[in-house]
DNA sequence: CCTTAATCCTGGAAGC
DNA sequence: TGCTTCCAGGATTAAG
């Protein structure tokens, strides 16, 4: 469910609601929702009394983290940051979300801190397609996770897009779900990315030119910035982490095959990409060469 | 290399 | 009112 600007909402609205708190207690209810080479008892163990420090994203995840111990000279690790990182990814049904003293917590919670104002920050994920991931330090998680991530959909260049598109033949939506070319990308807004820029999502990656990445990156930055800023998308079941719903409405493909292009009124087409609908205006996007179907 | 299908799960919606 | 089937914002794996 959740792609860059719904997870960047989640750690935003995360920053003021628990950033600076004390962890006093917490749960891991279901231990096949952890993984990384920090068990979940060590992390426990080296959070339990720290304050809480400002959460980080990369594509899709987040990194909870906490503060460095308090200035004294001999604090070495210190400026390495944390002493154990969790990695969280949302997978399709993913929630963290901070919930009010005394509030139950939702069922298909898999984990839950307790902070000293006596609020909850849970993972709750039915469908458990995500997951949570400890490590040492957030070194640790960016050389062994994240190292397998291209650069943050917010970041990329044209040039190090153009260096991924180009050696390749598949489907453009294709690459661009991949997450190890561009982090951040889910099927919501690459259908709504190739709109913008009118591209065909079938076209094979190794034809687009330095000039069409300049503008896929300026559109990338575009959409997911207003995508941001109104909170993210809600579909179904989004929250941001104060249990908020997304509010961005500028969807112009996305659930809309056979309805009628807003730009040019012709119909729009859909079809199976990388094994996900796909949703595309031939009058537009069209390039009848690279053989649509729908 | 590339694509396709299956897989991990639950729950909501649609169809009969 | 059921019961069945399909579909979903993700990602990995195996097979062809």
């Amino acid at each position: 469910m959740p792609e860059l600007p719904e997870v960047e909402s989640v750690r935003r609205t995360l920053v003021s609601l628990v950033t600076g708190k004390r962890v006093v207690d917490g749960v891991l209810s279901r231990n096949d929702v952890w993984g990384g080479d920090w068990p979940w008892k060590t992390l426990e163990s080296a959070w339990m009394g720290q304050r809480l420090g400002l959460a980080e994203r990369r594509g899709k995840q987040l990194a909870l983290v906490c503060e460095p111990a308090a200035a004294s000279p001999g604090a070495v690790d210190a400026a390495h940051g944390s002493r154990g990182v969790v990695c969280v990814h949302l997978g399709m049904s993913g929630r963290l979300c901070v919930y009010p003293r005394g509030t139950a917590l939702p069922p298909h919670t898999h984990w839950w801190l307790a902070l000293e104002d006596e609020t909850r920050l849970a993972f709750t994920d039915p469908r458990r397609f995500g997951g949570l991931w400890g490590y040492a330090s957030l070194e640790d998680l960016r050389s062994q996770r994240w190292s397998s991530l291209g650069d943050d959909a917010l970041v990329i260049g044209p040039a190090t897009l153009h260096r991924g598109l180009c050696r390749t033949r598949r489907a453009l939506k294709a690459v661009l779900l991949d997450q190890r070319v561009v982090a951040g990308l889910g099927n919501i807004y690459v259908d709504e990315l190739l709109f913008a820029v009118k591209l065909s999502p079938w076209t094979p990656g190794g034809v687009v030119t330095r000039s069409d990445c300049h503008r896929l990156v300026r559109s990338m930055r575009t959409l997911l910035g207003r995508a941001i800023a109104a909170g993210g998308t809600t579909l179904r079941d989004y929250v941001d982490a104060s249990g908020r719903a997304g509010d961005f409405r500028g969807h112009r493909v996305y659930g809309r095959g056979g309805q009628r292009c807003r730009r040019c009124r012709g119909p729009l087409a859909s079809g199976l990409i990388a094994q996900r609908t796909t949703v595309w205006c031939p009058g537009c996007q069209g390039n009848s060469s690279w053989g649509e179907s729908g």
